[in-house]
RNA sequence: UGGGGUGUGGCCAAGUGGACUAAGGCAGCGGACUUUGAAUCCGCCAUUCGGAGGUUCGAAUCCUCCCACCCCAGCCA
């Protein structure tokens, strides 16, 4: 039993390179620390007044061995024990005892309890219990993201995200909601290993594998984010065309087709268009013919334009002979673009997602809050999608075709009603090729 | 600067004396294919294993010295 101040036995812990001193109640009588001890932990003392030790050695290079505290006073209400129990135990101490009356064969930590591995058995050896073996590994580390529960605790805390369930989180939840499956997650853990060594692993590895997953498994539907209306000048008015296009076209066994409505006016993705087109660029600009996927050839014919000079309109003209998405005479169209008939189309919130901190290691210097990405999030109140997608229901996963994964949200989302979190990005090369 | 750990390509990571002129994956770069600029496919991407010596017929693997980085001075875990 110590009476030693906590700033006292600081003191006589001496520092990494100079050896402590003993406390001067080290050497109390063995009855008199059994009494002290029972009425430590019948509540006789206020907290903080004096502590368990272990006798080992002040002097050992390992600080944990310097007289480790073993039980503190904490009136605090336990769960299962109430207030029998004024005294609880130190992580060294409890640790190894637990493991070990659960039987278990190998304890798997964290690097940063190298140092308490020797504790650790020394404690069960005083013991002489069933000793489990510690072994520690390297934690895992992410790019753009934390880890650390106590700095994710902060982020809720503070609110910078919407909870431990957000799907900007790394915790289980986060990603469960953001549309990780549990295979990818698996996957994932397979890809990166298990070491000691300290590394910080590459998000692009996540998202491949979650891409992985969700490509075998994922059916296939069109929602335009950011809608451009188009107007087709020569197809019929008031006439709709339903067009059967397959749900999995990259999967060989699964040939299971869903309807799509089409009609006069449609949407499609703003950034599907662009005035001044390079060459390369494979989609709708004045005067070029794209496929409209699964419908018909289209060519843009004029642009309607706001008094800001703002594109808002795009009139066009489809080519009859090439319903389905083929012509007769076997013409290459480059581009092929995914569209939303707009009579039919189903408005839906749709959240975009971007990494949480703008730097790779958040944590490198100075305080990671300093780093969040404040566009790590972008919600789309608008998202024009196929009439289908109304039924989707919480934990759907879609992919929108040249888009990315979704999953409809099972916080928000109503019956009839989805809201769509993105799970991850389609890879993009158009993008890294204007980068360049 | 006491003690405990770790160092293999941009990232993760096998390999612990001979089949290693170093596996695999991610990223990247070429190209093929394509009714998703996706997916798929094909090719390229460390003569070198933190560095320097040494042992050996032979070293990423053994030895010596050095260097870098991480962890430990909670009555936290």
């Amino acid at each position: 039993m110590d009476d030693l101040s906590a700033d006292e036995i600081r003191e006589y812990r001496g520092t990494l390179t100079k050896p402590g001193k003993n406390s001067p109640h080290r050497d109390r009588a063995v009855a008199e620390n059994l009494d002290l001890f029972e009425r430590m932990k019948n509540g006789e003392f206020p907290d903080g007044s004096r502590v368990l030790r272990a006798k080992i050695d002040m002097a050992s290079p390992n600080i944990n061995f310097r007289d480790p505290v073993m039980y503190r006073i904490l009136h605090a209400e336990h769960p299962r024990t109430g207030d029998k129990w004024r005294i609880y135990p130190m992580y060294d101490w409890a640790h190894g005892q637990s493991d070990s009356i659960e039987g278990i064969t190998h304890s798997i930590c964290t690097l940063e309890f190298e140092n308490n591995r020797p504790l650790y058995n020394w404690f069960l050896d005083q013991l002489g219990v069933y000793h489990p073996k510690q072994i520690e590994f390297a934690r895992l580390n992410l790019t753009h993201t934390i880890m650390s529960k106590r700095k994710l605790l902060r982020l809720v805390k503070e609110r910078h995200v919407n909870g431990w369930d957000d799907p900007r989180m790394p915790t289980l939840r986060g990603l469960r909601r953001r549309g990780y499956t549990a295979a990818a997650i698996r996957k994932f853990a397979d890809m990166i290993g298990v070491a000691k060594a300290n590394s910080m692993v590459d998000l692009g590895m996540l998202e491949y594998a979650i891409r992985e997953d969700l490509n075998a498994c994922a059916p296939r539907a069109m929602g335009v984010l950011r809608p451009l209306k188009i107007t087709i000048e020569n197809y019929p008015e008031g006439m709709v065309e339903e067009f059967e296009v397959p749900t999995h076209p990259q999967d060989k066994e699964n040939r299971e087709m869903r309807v799509v409505p089409f009609s006069r006016e449609i949407f499609v993705e703003q950034s599907d268009f662009m005035e001044d087109a390079p060459g390369k660029f494979r989609r709708l600009t004045l005067g070029r013919e794209v496929r409209l996927l699964g419908a018909y050839y289209v060519t843009c014919t004029d642009v309607v334009k706001d008094d800001d000079g703002n594109v808002v309109e795009l009139r066009c003209e489809y080519d009859p002979e090439s319903r389905g998405g083929q012509s007769p005479d076997g013409r290459k169209v480059k581009g092929t673009i995914h569209w939303v008939s707009a009579q039919h189309a189903v408005q839906a919130e749709v959240r975009l997602y971007d990494v949480l901190f703008t730097d790779e290691n958040p944590e490198a210097d100075g305080d990671f809050i300093e780093n969040l990405n404040p566009n790590s999030l972008e919600v789309i109140e608008n998202a024009m999608l196929e009439p289908g997608l109304a039924e989707a229901r919480p934990g759907d996963h879609v992919q929108f075709m040249r888009q990315g994964y979704f999953v409809v949200d099972s916080v928000d989302s109503k019956p009839g009603k989805p809201v769509f979190n993105q799970t991850v990005s389609l890879r993009d090369s158009w993008k890294k090729m204007q980068q360049k």
